[in-house]
DNA sequence: TATGAATGAGCATTCATTCAT
DNA sequence: TATGAATGAATGCTCATTCAT
């Protein structure tokens, strides 16, 4: 019966929306108190859903945060594949990659924080593995899987456009994935400054030094680099 | 009396031993559980004193956490200084520099990254009530404003070692803050990986990298950068 | 020192009392609620002690629940031996236990019944096997083979009487073994009516009825049973 | 119109059904979980009706398991009924009553129990608000006074059996109730064993057992009970 | 001084029941 | 009628901190 779909998909629409909804409320919470120190009940607050409600759209704290971060994750790496599939040339891709990330990592500010720093809760809630905590009977399923996979699709996506250069000549010849791992070290290092830090730059400054500053690193011999002329 | 004295002196000097043993216990289980993780429970036992012992000689647990930090900031700003005080070329220096802070992160491992991260569990514990306490050898100056003090003292070391090399004309001249800046986002980016990170490099391997690289990106023009050449 | 020693042992002193306390008050809500109706903010009240003290005296609810029942096991078991050891005639001490199991029931009226009821909770509480439930990560230690004990050594004290019936010839000959369990049976069944029996006999009455039937039904036939004389 | 009743009919014809599937779907979650620790989700999941469903059907949990406990004992009495009008010697009779209820105790295993036992939840389940509700197959009458009903009955059905033995001169003369209820002892602590207990008979063997017992115990004197011969 | 004991506030999670569609 | 969604009230348990000795 048309009707009765009809009423389903909105039920679903709707559920959806409400998924979502928890989500960035989960996200505002998350980012305010870290990952130990977010109650489900200040979520639930934020959500203006009553606790039990969370616990129908998400079967744990964790799987609240695993959702956030992958949310988050998923909506980056579009970006970054948009990026890299644009057609234009390796240096302004390049540039761009830099300027996107740290824009993502300022939108998600402290955030991305509490996904790489509060090690072992975050790793608990992940399911990812163990070190001195006891997690009895949980199913170690899928998500991590997920993770990986994403993290992973990012670090190739930036491998790909650094071998893209390498290839055209645009940046001197060396391994593609160290050269991406440095890049990556940079950009994680630009964004996270500790909290005491008190020189702060634009994200156009920050993209500028940090663009500049690995392309005399690695532009090609050729190209001017290591300058053996005539 | 002097036999007063000598007593009192005893007595201040094993507080003193005891607030070490303290810190440097509670320094193994911070690192092993990240802050909020870490239960006062855990540190009295790892101390070996009584959970009450403990609030005589800290007056809270961010109040241990805190000084943690500051014990172990210090120990290595005299590294730091160290370095930087010794006779020897520039560029060695600063491969130095890259090698002590990459073993320092290393060492204090998940330590520094709960400091560099756990944000509102530190910063609350960091701005606690900060006014006269028992305790004789530390000051009952607010801590934060130290803190500042300690990162300042580091960046001023960092920068101090740019500038050297940059007027003997190792470096190429630019702004050496900025400079400072890139090198220390290189050093945090290159530790503190996400947690997914699969490649991992030796302390040796990524001091080669990072110098290697940050030098080419450095250098100055006339040892061959921008080879403008006759 | 003695003051030391002596402070301690005060100090040890009441805490034994408090333990008792909470025992005490345990089992005035355990025999009220039941063990899962029985929360244990309910103890906590009861004991006059907030909830995480009751945690400091047992490691969880099933802990307090196990003590209060081995409390009373032992109790029991104690007026059980006494009975045995009497210099009295064998029927004598027979009907003295039937007296002193039915009070003792009565004592402990639905304390018992949970005991012997509530079973999975129980189980899962007293540790001993899983059924269908979880039970993740739970040390399968030391009670339950208490248990065992208690209650092996409640059979034999019985057993002992009903051997000492027969070999002193005022008890037919039969399996001492069975004839414990159909006493046991009666003894149960005599106390435990289901809720809504009417007829209620007092425990003396009870204790008449159930020792004269059980005699006439294992009385030796030389005094009379099976009297096929002549 | 005969149509509308027809179809009202059909109706309700459905909703008994229905009612009947729910309730054996309770009873072996009951069954299985005890009245505390079963959910109403987890009867919803086995009847394989959405949770609000079966609150049409019952007012509450309580109401759902009064009303499986009723069906149960009506099957019961009716197997009691059905032997007691057998044309049989009482003491076979006696013995069909031994075996049939020992049967029933086992096949209603933890569920006799539950009732028997989980006192408060149960207690409060059945003097729960009861008052008229929309199952048309139910009669709006307190249900407690029914339960007590079918006790009586079965005591009666019991005492009934006695007395005729007694009165054909099988068994020795006593007070019919008294002796019904020592039967009744018998038969539910034979089947309600601690769960500590090891030894465990068959039906069969209780059956025997337990007959021969009762036998011997109330056995006319002529019969050769308390054999005064001349 | 050192500590064992005590506790208030909190936390993740569950569940019987109601309600809107 | 049937149901998915929503929730208030509990529940067992933990922990930083205080207090009495």
């Amino acid at each position: 019966m048309a009707r009765r779909d009809l009423r389903k998909e909105r039920a679903q629409q709707r559920m959806a929306e409400n998924r979502k909804f928890i989500l960035s409320a989960a996200e505002k919470v998350f980012a305010k108190n870290g990952y130990s120190h977010a109650s489900v009940d200040d979520i639930a607050r934020e959500a203006q859903f009553s606790k039990a409600t969370l616990y129908r759209y998400f079967r744990s704290k964790g799987e609240i945060f695993t959702a956030v971060i992958m949310e988050s994750f998923q909506e980056a790496l579009r970006g970054f594949t948009r990026i890299q599939q644009k057609d234009r040339d390796t240096e302004a891709k390049l540039r761009e990659i830099i300027h996107y990330t740290l824009s993502y990592y300022k939108k998600k500010e402290s955030f991305a924080r509490i996904f790489l720093m509060e090690r072992s809760a975050v790793k608990k809630a992940l399911n990812l593995d163990i070190e001195e905590h006891m997690m009895p009977t949980i199913d170690k399923q899928a998500i991590p899987e997920e993770f990986r996979q994403v993290i992973t699709s990012f670090q190739s996506a930036l491998t790909s456009i650094l071998q893209e250069g390498m290839e055209s000549g645009v940046f001197r010849r060396m391994d593609p994935q160290e050269a991406g791992y440095i890049l990556g070290a940079l950009l994680r290092g630009f964004h996270f400054r500790g909290f005491v830090q008190e020189i702060t730059y634009t994200v156009e400054e920050s993209t500028d030094m940090l663009h500049s500053f690995f392309m005399h690193g690695i532009q090609a011999s050729g190209r001017s680099h290591e300058g053996e002329c005539a």
